[in-house]
DNA sequence: TCCTGTGAAATTCTTCACAGCC
DNA sequence: GGCTGTGAAGAATTTCACAGGA
């Protein structure tokens, strides 16, 4: 049952996060000219087992090879596909604060696919000014310009407070997908995925762990 | 058996990110003057469920007053201790780029019990200058100044192939935990938890789940 | 009646272990 | 000999469901 083109077998959050982790080592592999790598050494530089680099991998078809392992640039068009990266995504930046303007301006986003095509906020001071290359727009704008931009993927960095509005207005624009940096709880509609990134929940489960050892 | 004092019963991690989560809700809940807070209203903010809020719960003793709920100040007091946030973190963050200086300058750390007493770098035409009200030190005087600061805590957001470097002299110079923006792979000596937050496998997570809808 | 605390069941995720192929 | 693919076992986590206190 091997995937078909374009739609990708539903998998588990932590399976997405491992396939990720396997990609970017065996980039680093592809680099270093390496032709064939084996689940053990993949299991070695992401922190797991290779029977959970195996069963990960088995989870889409067999496409490694007995005695050798897994064949790299192969390995690296196949999880590229699953992962959707098999194309460009156009991300927009909401919020050009602190947060916002440093990921606006982070190189490594477009390395990897993602294209900031993008900026809005709600300080005039703010808007029209250019960050990274890109335009900033005033938020008044957000339905009509993300749709003119064809994002795909919105970064929310704006003060918790008003996370809900804007959520609720890129649903309504189209987007289906939000990277949230504010730390508040959103509902957005069936249909639209959010990943929250919540630092201070991050320094606490460091503070657990440094109590806890 | 309830815990004792200081030392807190090992957790599982995800139970942990919920246990933060609830506390940041019931911080809430506080400020809006609720006495007490039912398992269901918790799960609700949260998006688990009111069995799972209850397990994580009991797992400490049982607080919760049947028929009632929970009393919000006595759990938010609870969730601190067990968190390790009923007292203060000192924290140091090295590198004074585009990430490390926003997070210096970003005011939401400080108000969660997370201190930033210390800024390093390699560039000198940084070094000296203050950020947020903390002093640039050059990262050539790391361990010396670190020990002097008695951090806690330290914020990697380096080049990633300096990354493995700093982490090692971090090490050395007794810090127990480090939050990770570099997208390396840490090899850490027993005793250092790392957490990493890599922005671009969060962008990838999207990214599957858009194409796999 | 409302809501907690908790064994038991169900589900999900991980590890084991080995047959099979290069 | 080395390494994959995978059923089966095992572990961990989540959900169910209900007794019992406020």
């Amino acid at each position: 049952m091997p995937a078909s083109r374009a739609s990708v077998r539903k998998i588990a959050e932590p399976t997405v996060r491992r396939l990720s982790h396997y990609l970017r080592y065996l980039e680093a592999f592809e680099r270093a000219g390496r032709g064939t790598v084996s689940s053990g050494e993949l299991a070695h530089s992401g922190g797991t087992t290779s029977a959970q680099v195996r069963k990960d991998l088995s989870f889409f078809g067999s496409f490694g090879k007995r005695g050798l392992g897994y064949d790299t640039h192969e390995l690296v068009a196949k999880l590229r596909q699953i992962l959707g990266l098999d194309r460009a995504w156009r991300l927009v930046i909401v919020g050009a604060g602190k947060i916002g303007s440093a990921l606006a301006r982070h190189p490594g986003f477009r390395g990897r696919g993602f294209e900031v095509v993008g900026i809005f906020d709600a300080d005039p001071n703010r808007v029209g000014h250019v960050l990274g290359g890109v335009a900033v727009w005033d938020v008044k704008v957000l339905e009509s310009e993300i749709r003119h931009l064809r994002a795909d993927i919105a970064v929310l960095a704006v003060p918790p407070e008003e996370a809900q509005t804007i959520a609720t207005r890129l649903g309504r624009a189209g987007v289906h997908a939000i990277l949230d940096f504010s730390t508040a709880p959103l509902e957005v509609p069936a249909g639209v995925t959010v990943r929250s990134v919540d630092l201070a929940l991050e320094l606490e489960v460091l503070s657990h762990a440094l109590v806890s050892r």
